[in-house]
RNA sequence: GGCGGCAUAGCCAAGUGGCUAAGGCAGCGGUCUGCAAAACCGUUAUUCGCCGGUUCAAGUCCGGCUGCCGCCU
C-alpha cells in the first residue's frame, strides 16, 4: 500500500538487485557498479541492519564503501524486533529518496525473503502479537509441534497440508494468524500470492563455482576470528545484549558465544563456523535458484553485468 | 619372523546363517508470505578388503591372500 501511494504519479521505479550467497563478492561488485551508474546502495542483508555487529556480519567498512551512500545498515539495535516487514517499511522511503535524487538504486544482499518482500509485498496481517506468540510457544514446549499441527489441521487444513508438523516456526505462525485475524492463514496467503509489483527489478545473482565459494567462505571465517569476532561478541555481551537474542544466534556470533562459554575450543569453533556458513550459502543458492527471473552472473566478469544494467536502465 | 585382534558408504558404526544391509555425522537436493545468518523436509552401499570353499541360503561359518593395529622374538 505504502509504496503505491509514494510512487503513484511516477512510472515504476527501477531497482537493480544484486543477490548471491554469502562471500560471493556482492559488496565490492555493488560499489563498482554504483560508481559506474551513479548509484546508491540499499543493504538487503538481515544482519547488517544491526548496530555494533560489524565483523561477524561482514558489514562493509566505510573504507570499503568507496564513497557510495549505503542505506539500511545500522538501523536497528541487536535487541530490536527487526523483520521482513520492518525492512520493507524502512526501505521504501530510502528508495524514494534515491529516485528523487535521480540516482540508481542498488539493492544488495543475500536475504532472499527480504528481497522478495520488497519486490512482491507481504500479505495483509496485523503485527505479530507477542502475547499470542508466547502462549503458542509455551504450548509448543509442553505438548510439541505435532500437537499444534493437529489443531491447525482442524482450523485450516490447507495450511496444515503445506506445513510440515515439525516446522514449529510456521505451525505457530499459522495459528497466530488465525487467532489474530479470525481467518484461515491459507486464504490470506492465497489472496496475496506475492502479487504486488511496485518496482521494475533487474535481478542479478552472483554465481561463483561451489568450490571457489567454499574456499572464500573458509578464508573469510578465519579472517573474521583474526579480526576480532570474539572481542566484538564479548563487547555486545558487556553492552547488555543477551546471548538469547536472535541477532546473537546468527552465524559467527553464536560460534563466538560457544567459544566464550568454553563449549568449543578455537579450532573447533572456526571449523563449525565454516561449516555452518557453507550450509547457509547452500540454502541461499536454493532460494535464488527457485527464482526464474534471476540472471546468474560471474562476478569475475563484470562486463556482462555492466551491460545487463545498462540495458535495464535505458 | 611368531601369536592375537580388526577390515561394512567420504567418516563413525549396528549387524554373529534366512524377507529388499540399522543409525549418526559430513555431503547433496528441496521448502519458505512479519524470527529467514532462522525453522524445517528429503536423499546417499545391487553390496560388506580380495580369492576360493561349506550350505537350499554367508556381511555373518571355514581356508588362503592383502592391509592396519597390538603383543612377542
Amino acid at each position: 500500500m505504502l509504496c503505491y501511494l509514494l510512487f503513484m504519479k511516477d512510472p515504476k521505479p527501477k531497482l537493480v538487485i544484486i543477490a548471491g550467497p554469502t562471500a560471493s563478492g556482492k559488496t565490492s561488485l555493488a560499489v563498482e557498479m554504483a560508481h559506474e551508474f551513479n548509484g546508491e546502495i540499499i543493504n538487503a542483508d538481515s544482519m547488517q541492519v544491526y548496530r555494533y555487529m560489524d565483523i561477524g556480519t561482514a558489514k562493509p567498512a566505510i573504507s570499503e564503501r568507496g564513497g557510495i551512500v549505503h542505506h539500511l545498515i545500522d538501523v536497528a539495535d541487536p535487541d530490536d524486533d527487526f523483520n521482513a516487514s520492518r525492512y520493507r517499511e524502512l526501505t521504501i522511503p530510502a528508495i524514494k529518496g534515491i529516485i528523487d535524487r535521480k540516482k540508481t538504486c542498488f539493492i544488495v544482499g543475500g536475504t532472499g525473503l527480504y528481497i522478495k518482500t520488497l519486490l512482491n509485498g507481504l500479505m495483509e496481517c496485523p503485527a505479530s502479537d507477542p502475547d499470542v506468540r508466547d502462549e503458542l510457544f509455551n504450548e509448543y514446549r509442553e505438548k510439541g509441534s505435532p500437537f499444534l499441527h493437529e489443531r491447525l489441521m482442524r482450523l485450516d487444513p490447507a495450511s496444515a497440508g503445506r506445513i510440515h508438523p515439525n516446522d514449529r516456526t510456521r505451525v505457530i505462525r499459522a495459528l497466530e494468524i488465525i487467532r489474530l485475524t479470525d481467518r484461515p492463514h491459507s486464504s490470506i496467503i492465497m489472496e496475496h500470492g506475492f502479487n504486488e509489483r511496485p518496482f521494475l527489478a533487474l535481478k542479478i545473482c552472483l554465481n561463483v563455482g561451489r568450490e571457489r565459494l567454499y574456499d572464500r567462505i573458509n578464508d573469510r571465517s578465519r579472517h573474521m576470528v583474526e579480526a576480532g569476532l570474539i572481542d566484538e561478541t564479548g563487547a555486545l555481551l558487556e553492552k547488555g545484549y543477551s546471548p538469547e537474542l536472535k541477532s546473537m544466534n546468527s552465524l559467527g556470533y553464536r560460534h563466538a558465544l560457544a567459544f566464550l562459554r568454553k563449549e568449543l575450543n578455537l579450532d573447533a569453533m572456526i571449523s563449525r563456523l565454516k561449516q555452518d556458513t557453507r550450509r547457509y550459502a547452500k540454502r541461499q543458492l536454493t532460494w535464488f535458484r527457485a527464482d526464474d527471473e534471476m540472471i546468474w552472473a560471474d562476478p569475475q566478469n563484470p562486463g556482462l553485468i555492466r551491460s545487463e544494467i545498462q540495458g535495464f536502465l535505458d
